[in-house]
DNA sequence: TATAAAATTGCAAATAACTTGCAAATGCAA
DNA sequence: TTGCATTTGCAAGTTATTTGCAATTTTATA
C-alpha cells in the first residue's frame, strides 16, 4: 500500500525547486547544492529520501544518462503518464524531452510488426543531442 | 593512442564464453562466477579489466538496463558499429536486440524535423518485451 | 488545544559495483 | 633468451545511494 506523505518544509523547497526549473534536471547533488546554503541547511540523505517520494508520486521523473553515475531528476508533472511515451535526453545538458506525437504509434507499431518487441516507455530512452546544444556545438 | 594488447588466458576464456552465448547478456559477476570454478581461478578484477578491453575493441556492447545497477556486456561483434542503430533490451531476460532496418531512417528523420533532436545511438536505449518473453509472460 | 500515531529527519555506518595502486607474473618482438 | 610492455592479483579506495535508529515533526482526532 502507498505510504501516507506528510507535508513538509524540505518536501516543499525541492518540490518549488523543481517545478520552477521544469526545463531542466538535477542530481540529488545538485539539489543538495542548492538547498543546503538557504534555510537552516538540508541533508543529502534527506534530499535522497524526498526524491524519491516525489518521484513515486509522479512528480519526477527519475533517469540515468547513459555514461553518467548519478541519477537526475526532473520535474514532468504537467506531462501526465509518462510510461506512455518514451523520452529522450540530451547528451550535452541532460535536459529531457518527452515523445509525446503520433509518431509513438508508429514507432510501437514497427517494432512490434517486424521484431516483436513489445515497446515500453518505463526505461526506454533515447540519446542525442537537442535542438538547444546542436547549435552551440 | 591505442594500446597494444596481449592475448592472454583470460581474455581468451572471456571472449570464448560470450561470443559461445552470442545470443545473451551478462554482468561482470556473472562472467565471475562462470570461470571461477574452471581452470585455475579468475580474479574479479581481471574480469572488469578484460571485459572493458574487449568493449574498447568493438566485441561487447557494454550497456546498463533501467533499474538495474551492474552493467551488462554482450557479444556484438558480428553486428558491426553499434553506434548507427540503436538497441532494445528486454527487461525480462535482459538481451539485446539491433534495430537494424530502415526504419532507423524514419525514426531518425521524425526526431530531426518534428523535435530538433539529433538522434545518436550511443547511449539510446528502448526497454519492452522481447518475443519470446511476451509469449511465456 | 492536547495527544498519540505515523511520517520525516539527521547522522553515522553500510552497500554495491566498480576502480586504482603497486609489485609480481606473463606475453612477445627482436 | 632478453628486455620491455602488458596483465594479473590483492588490498584498499571511490562514488552514489541506502539503511538503522533515535529524535523531531505532522496531522488527524479527541
Amino acid at each position: 500500500m502507498v505510504q501516507k506523505q506528510y507535508r513538509t518544509k524540505w518536501k516543499d523547497s525541492i518540490t518549488e525547486y523543481l517545478e520552477s526549473h521544469a526545463d531542466q534536471c538535477f542530481s540529488a547533488a545538485d539539489i543538495y547544492a542548492e538547498l543546503k546554503g538557504k534555510e537552516a541547511s538540508i541533508n543529502l540523505t534527506t534530499v535522497y529520501r524526498n526524491l524519491e517520494k516525489l518521484t513515486e508520486s509522479g512528480k519526477l521523473m527519475k533517469y540515468k544518462a547513459a555514461g553518467e553515475d548519478a541519477y537526475r531528476y526532473q520535474y514532468v508533472e504537467p506531462y501526465g503518464n509518462c510510461q506512455e511515451h518514451i523520452h529522450m535526453q540530451c547528451r550535452e545538458c541532460g535536459k529531457l524531452f518527452h515523445l509525446e506525437c503520433s509518431f509513438m504509434k508508429e514507432l510501437t507499431g514497427h517494432l512490434l510488426e517486424h521484431h516483436g518487441f513489445m515497446l515500453e516507455g518505463q526505461g526506454s530512452m533515447l540519446s542525442g543531442l537537442c535542438g538547444m546544444c546542436k547549435k552551440n556545438c
